[in-house]
DNA sequence: GTGATTTGTTATCACTCTTTTACCCGCTTA
DNA sequence: TAAGCGGGTAAAAGAGTGATAACAAATCAC
């Protein structure tokens, strides 16, 4: 629905079978696909595809927030990997970082002044100094880049982190956030910041200095 | 899709006799044979290419992890072999290690700081002095350089080595990687390292100085 | 089969990461 | 400006993971 705002067709595909035909008799830029439907393994598709030699960019999405799913698409074949829940925003984000990588070059990055955050080898850069980020740190980052310009309330972090269970306090927020700004500006970050708005969340921003200076240089 | 974009070309042959053609009539730089193929005894165009003394390096990959089958295949001729899953990096990887090779002459082998690892002779050295290596403790080494600058997880470890019979506890690996990294520093190795990639698992990496060392020297 | 070697398990210790807690500061509102 | 809420930061607690040694089991060589 959303998809076709923003300019995409979209067709729907129930079974391996219908997918490939699709894939075979359509012009189709990108796959979304779900592992969590009920006919069970879906990076099946994926391999078959990659198998199959055909150059479209797929974007696994599903509930489990395991670490294990992720790898085990990715090394299907995945190109990029969103859990639930997630909103159209960061789906179409994503949609437009692995077709972008797919059809001009480079690997599945966002980039935010001199940020660079990759998506699929999970790590993020400022400038060529690569961030020591732990795990969480680097989801909280990632999931700032993939929305930037958005405000992001706690929950939504929490949500994104946890999807629900085994949640910590919120306040944990405050504190990866607290730890990524000092490891940001540390590795001498520029063009970009994290702010606070108050009583609403965070916000990562790309600063107008770097862009215009980007552009000029 | 990444090949391209590193400036590669491609083209699919599905059957011996189109690949035999492909390679008489163009100048292919590698060949990239995928054993789960339906036809089956993919091993077979590896024989006839070495037959016919065609000097182009043959990188296999396989779903089976089986070390049957990577006997095989080298036995066969190829020069590299690659398990799935993998991401298009360690493909890449591998591919430039296997023409480097086939270039310069020289055997099956995968160099990493002044360590050397034979994947036909089944031995490693540092510098000239060769490491007393246990069967399991060589296949961990070789499955770190085939893959090297990627990060494994122990199941990645697990699978490789065992491909799911009779595995033993995940705790073998730390226990392995251990024993490895003493008999590596006992005998000098320089210019590498098997770091700890927390929660995830272990990278064989090629340290930044040696690289520059050796270009400089 | 016996001893040596290799492989696998277990235990201990250390370390890293995650989460909570505490305390302070700033913002907002009365 | 005092009260109260939200946020910044440091430090400590808690949980998970890794390093290593020592031990046990399995395998290999003779």
């Amino acid at each position: 629905m959303t998809l076709e705002e923003a300019g995409h067709f979209k067709t729907t595909a129930n079974t391996i079978e219908t997918a490939l035909s699709e894939l075979k008799h359509n012009r189709i830029d990108a796959i979304l696909l779900d592992l969590n439907l009920p006919d069970g393994d879906g990076t099946r598709l994926a391999r078959l595809v990659r198998k199959n030699h055909i150059l479209v960019p797929i974007l696994v999405i599903s509930g489990n927030s395991g670490i294990d799913e992720k790898i085990t698409a990715l090394g299907a074949g995945a190109d990029g990997y969103l859990t639930k829940p997630f909103d159209r925003y960061e789906l179409m984000a994503n949609l437009d970082a692995i077709m972008r990588r797919t059809h001009g070059h480079g690997s599945a990055t966002i980039s935010v002044g001199n940020l660079v955050v990759d998506l699929s080898r999970n790590h993020a850069k400022v400038g060529e100094t690569r961030l020591e980020l732990t795990a969480k740190e680097f989801r909280i980052i990632e999931f700032l880049a993939l929305r930037k310009g958005a405000v992001l309330s706690k929950d939504a972090f929490l949500n994104h982190l946890y999807g629900g269970i085994d949640e910590p306090e919120p306040k944990i927020i405050d504190v990866f956030i607290c730890k990524l700004r000092r490891k940001l500006v540390e590795n001498g970050a520029e063009g970009l910041s994290v702010d606070t708005v108050w009583g609403q969340g965070y916000i990562l921003r790309e600063t107008r200095d770097y862009q215009t200076l980007e552009k000029a240089g």
